[in-house]
RNA sequence: GCCCCCAUAGCUCAGUUGGAAGAGCACCUGACUCUUAAUCAGGGUGUCCCAGGUUCGAGCCCUGGUGGGGGUACCA
């Protein structure tokens, strides 16, 4: 290694000594070489353009030297061509340099377009110019690279290498404008609410702490948004957004990272089914432009997004999947035992619900399935339904058993929502550290009166690893979490 | 947190029973003016993740650690 890295400091010494700017400060392009392809594709072979004059500038992938002309790849934001360098084109001087270029530095091409005799469309250079000198060798060009640990802690060399990895950051780009866009159609503004915040909200999770050095206090970042963004409503922002990060202080798996992007919404006058149509809607749509299709695979399974998608209370759901109806056992503690399920004692009837929920049905999931009316105990946040006080009027959706989307009517009826913080506080008492905390402004603002609302929060990581067909939230975040790694010179 | 797996050249990998380091690409030197995994001739560039241990001898066996992956627990 250092010997290779040593080998390319001499030539940029040597460079430097003949006075060539191996850094110099902007070329000008006039085509992308997908443009390029694109517009000549009908070349015949052994063709040459009169007046194709173009110009365009890239990192070299690959060199193939023949003496007294050579061919290289170079590839641009929009994927890679050929150029063919000649003697006795560009003459004696620029040859010699053309020779001493490494693969992984950057030039600017100018020259015309014909076809080789292979049949591929090729940029014959009248004139380049160096525009950064690469210091470090490439990966191989034929195997690329492979190493999980350097492809996520040097995503640059995994960017430049692998182009289904792109492919997938591209995708995940389109996917948030189509939310953008889709969004704001319909009248949502987007807005930003903290990120540190003084009392963590929103979710049952444990928060990071950070500390405020003027002020003397600790801050938490924020492990949702949803205490602010009610604010909001409050406020007269009927409809609002924010696609942010958040951020847990819990595990990490393939479908979780410590900071995690996170769609929220809240509209004023609706209830959770009018999010279910929002919902539903959306993620079709976004689908189907980014893939054309509602007929997708993920790892393996088909899915058809055709809407409408079903609905399956979670009672009915597990008693589908588990032939357990809730309603008539009598301990529920020992069926989930007896279900291989082992329980800490201190677990409530409502959570071993919930664990065998997870354990059981999750992963029968793969078609899009809305689960709804959760229990109240389990949503301190969501209203209730009209005629049974002791559910939640919530959805959660689920595509590819990845769970994509949570969303309730949300409580805007100030004194009951007080009544349920302190439900969790004594929970907090009782050792529970991720129940939520009384937060007194919030209620203050709900007693100031919020009109009746519905929020839904979709993962975003989650949504691209379906529509990516990723197996881990990791290959959907340009820089997964990572232990701080020890870098030498 | 616990369990399992992985770590060898810049990259992708091989390395037998414990006998002292290998290939392809990349790189370096030279030849070659339509190649495309260019070709031809020559060159091995290494903290075998780290620290101990066993042994006459360790890339290989043992112990501990570091980093990564997967599972599980916790967790929307």
């Amino acid at each position: 290694m250092e010997e290779l890295i040593k080998v390319r400091h001499e030539k940029l010494k040597r460079l430097r000594e003949e006075k060539i700017e191996p850094y110099p400060h902007r070329y000008k392009i006039t085509h992308k070489a997908r443009e390029i392809l694109e517009k000549y594709k009908k070349l015949k072979i052994g063709e040459k353009v009169k007046g194709s004059k173009v110009s365009l500038a890239g990192r070299i992938m690959s060199k193939r030297g023949h003496g007294k002309s050579g061919f290289a790849h170079i590839m641009d934001g929009s994927g890679k061509i050929q150029v063919y360098t000649k003697f006795d084109v560009v003459g004696e001087k620029k040859y010699d340099l053309y020779k001493k270029l490494d693969i992984g530095d950057f030039i600017g091409v100018e020259g015309r377009i014909f076809k080789t005799k292979t049949g591929e469309i090729t940029v014959l250079v009248e004139d380049f110019t160096l525009l950064a000198k690469s210091l470090r060798p490439l990966p191989e060009k034929w195997h690329g690279l492979k190493d999980v640990e350097m492809r996520f802690r040097q995503r640059y060399i995994d960017l430049i290498m692998n182009p289904e990895v792109k492919e997938v950051f591209l995708k995940r780009s389109r996917i948030t404008s189509l939310i953008r866009e889709f969004l704001d159609k319909k009248g949502f503004l987007e807005i930003e609410t903290p990120m540190m915040q003084p009392i963590p909200g929103g979710a049952a999770a444990t928060p990071f702490i950070t500390h405020h050095k003027a002020l003397h206090r600790d801050l938490y970042l924020r492990i949702a948004p949803e205490l602010y963004l009610k604010r909001l409503i409050v406020g007269g922002m009927e409809r609002v957004y924010e696609i942010n990060r958040n951020f847990r202080n819990e595990g990490i798996s393939t479908k979780h990272n410590p900071e995690f992007t996170m769609l929220e919404l809240y509209q004023a006058y609706s209830d959770y089914e009018d999010l279910m149509e929002l919902t539903t809607e959306l993620i079709a749509k976004i689908a189907k432009e980014v893939l054309g299709t509602l007929k997708i695979e993920y790892q393996g399974e088909k899915i058809d997004l055709k809407t409408p998608w079903k609905r399956l209370t979670l009672k009915s759901a597990i008693k589908k999947y588990t032939k357990l109806d809730i309603d008539k056992v009598k301990d529920i503690k020992k069926e989930a035992k007896k279900m291989g399920l082992s329980l800490e004692e201190v677990l409530t009837d409502t959570q071993v619900i919930d664990h065998i929920f997870k354990e059981f049905v999750e992963p029968k999931l793969i078609q899009p399935t809305f689960i709804i009316d959760y229990p109240r105990e389990l949503s301190p946040l969501a209203k209730a339904k009209k005629n049974n006080p002791n559910l939640a009027e919530r959805f959660e959706l689920f595509i590819g058993t990845l769970e994509l989307a949570n969303a309730y009517s949300e409580l805007n009826d100030p004194i009951l929502q007080r009544e349920r913080l302190k439900e969790q506080l004594a929970l907090r008492w009782a050792g529970s550290e991720d129940a939520h905390m009384m937060d007194e402004d919030f209620l203050r603002a709900l007693e100031y009166g919020m009109p009746p609302c519905a929020g839904l929060g979709i993962g975003i990581d989650r949504l691209v690893m379906l529509l990516t067909d990723s197996p881990s939230i990791r290959d959907v975040i340009l820089f997964p979490h990572m232990r701080p790694e020890k870098v030498g010179k």
